[in-house]
DNA sequence: CTGTTAGCGCTTTCAA
DNA sequence: TTGAAAGCGCTAACAG
């Protein structure tokens, strides 16, 4: 049997209260009593019981961490940051992965994570209103990753921007037909960055004087299946785009899959950008544009642990920078292949 | 302020021990009794507080799942596969990830497990004895995946037995001369397959005569660089190999990438096989092992949670089948790409 | 600086 | 089938 708080302090010879100061290294304790205290809890090998401390004090020392994926880069990369600054500050992680929609919807019905956390991360989830409202009835902060919302907490990128460097790339090397492959924004499951990215496309190509196309822009899941679909459905426009830009880089594979298998090179016939910076795109040998993701998990890990404790007032947004790396997909000079 | 059992007791007009009783669907409650109770319970918007009922009972329904990494495939996939077995078992899950060797070993000295989880998901970690015991001083169920140990519930593959097919692959295509690309087995943070999967390739090329010759055999990181590197010693031999097996896709990609550089072909001057079947395997026109990641992880959730809850006897060790994925990597006409 | 004591919100005997 | 009451192992006033 573990040893209970009792033993220590029988032990060392003082109160339970005395103990329990001394082990969470609260002022007004004598050092010498500290020490005893700390000698006899190592002696019997004690640790506080979590459950009896969380439900005496109130707080849970846990975060839940709430993702529509886990077995996806980007979000692998968050769980990863997010869990190393929680255990650092002695937070467990409660994980919540919701799946698909019928999980999203249980999520949100049952809101799990009720009672048992002292904050909440929404990793790039779109939420609509009730969500919203669902998640304020827990009565803890909550921090968002990859969106914002008035009077949340927030870190992220600015997805506008950084799909407008993307294009803008491709017509400063002369392209005006450019097809864009992106998130389905009806999706249940859709996370925040296809509009942005849309928008940003649109909006280099408004900077060159090129109307938008609708026939240029086609929809589809996020992964490289999604992503070759897509670019099918561009090559076979009876005037086909010169060059593409995805929404993210997995869906960059799959184009490039697509137009090879088409019989075409890249980037000579067809270039390709696509977002994210993912692990493989320097293999693939991919244009994109780098997003820091361990950053943004760490910092809004930090400002909600901040947060949670009282510190930090009012809720801010953070907005990382991102970055165009160019390679050989949009550029034979840049290969690194 | 969230509803108490005793605000659902006072609505329903019975005792606390009648609420708790209906609400966890305990038999020996009158039928129209737990209805009065569950309606109560709606209206109040009441669940339990899970820290005192943990503390009550005992038990903590959560489980803890321990891996070296999450932003690898293999264990976003396990993460992904055990969180839905568990969230459907109502089980919490928390999650501690290793990160490096320091993480690893403050992991083991703190345990910060303790007192928390009903039940410990081991996955894929190369455990010293002194570890196995740590995790026995938990006094709670531990589960393996991806690795076994006389004593304790596991779930595998059997990874010599894919490696043997991968080789046995080669050596059916006529090559002899079969480079290893393997994991650093001297690596703090190894997992569990590279020394199978090394066992795996010098039986099959035993099995055709072929004596291991040590400078085939090169180990660095699983991962694509590591793989890539690997792979360049191999290349730079005097008599360097037709053929290559690596221990992991990654490495796989890696080495594709460095034959290439070298200005050879995959597969017609060096033939290409790796290990998993990641998700851009078919991307890559990888030869390839496929394993099963979710259902083993499936498979040993259900298991685990059937010993935690006191079902199931003696530890069992269940080994799951691998199959031999043919693509481009080594087969020109079996090429997707 | 330290000890006493009253809970935290449940579960679980035990009795009725 | 139900209720009373005793904890589960801590934290947090409060008193000294």
């Amino acid at each position: 049997m573990a040893a209970s708080i009792e033993d220590v302090a029988r032990l060392a010879g003082v109160s339970i209260a005395t103990v329990s100061r001394a082990l969470r290294g609260l002022p007004d304790v004598a050092a010498a009593t500290r020490d005893r205290v700390l000698t006899a809890a190592a002696e019997l090998d004690y640790v506080a019981s979590p459950f009896a401390a969380r439900l005496a004090s109130g707080r849970t020392a846990t975060v839940g961490v709430v993702v529509p994926f886990v077995n996806r880069w980007f979000f692998a990369e968050v769980i990863d940051g997010v869990e190393a600054a929680l255990r650092k500050a002695g937070f467990d992680l409660l994980l919540y992965n919701l799946g698909d929609a019928e999980g999203r919807d249980r999520f949100f019905d049952v809101m799990p994570m009720r009672k048992r956390v002292d904050a909440v991360l929404i990793a790039s989830l779109v939420l609509d209103d009730a969500e919203f409202e669902a998640l304020g009835a827990l009565s803890c902060p909550v921090g968002l990753l990859g969106l914002e919302r008035p009077g949340f907490l927030s870190t992220r990128i600015d997805d506008v921007c950084g799909a407008q460097a993307a294009v803008r790339h491709l017509t400063s090397l002369g392209h005006r037909r450019i097809g864009l492959i992106g998130g389905d924004t009806d999706d249940p499951m859709s996370f925040t960055p296809p509009l942005r990215r849309r928008d940003g496309y649109r909006d280099a190509l408004a900077e060159v004087g090129v109307d938008p196309d609708p026939a240029l822009e086609v929809l589809g899941y996020f992964t490289i299946d999604g992503g070759g679909e897509a670019a099918n459905r561009l090559l076979a426009l009876p005037d086909p785009p010169t060059a593409i830009f995805a929404e993210s880089d997995e869906m960059a594979y799959g184009a490039i899959r697509a137009v090879r298998r088409a019989g075409l090179r890249v980037p000579e016939d067809v270039a390709i950008v696509g977002f994210d910076d993912h692990v493989t795109a320097a293999l693939m040998d991919l244009t994109t544009i780098r997003q820091p993701v361990t950053e943004q998990a760490l910092d809004i890990t930090a400002r909600l642990l901040a947060v949670a404790a009282g510190d930090e007032a009012n809720p801010t947004d953070v907005v990382l920078p991102t970055q165009l790396i160019v390679r050989g997909s949009t550029d034979p000079a840049a290969s690194v292949a």
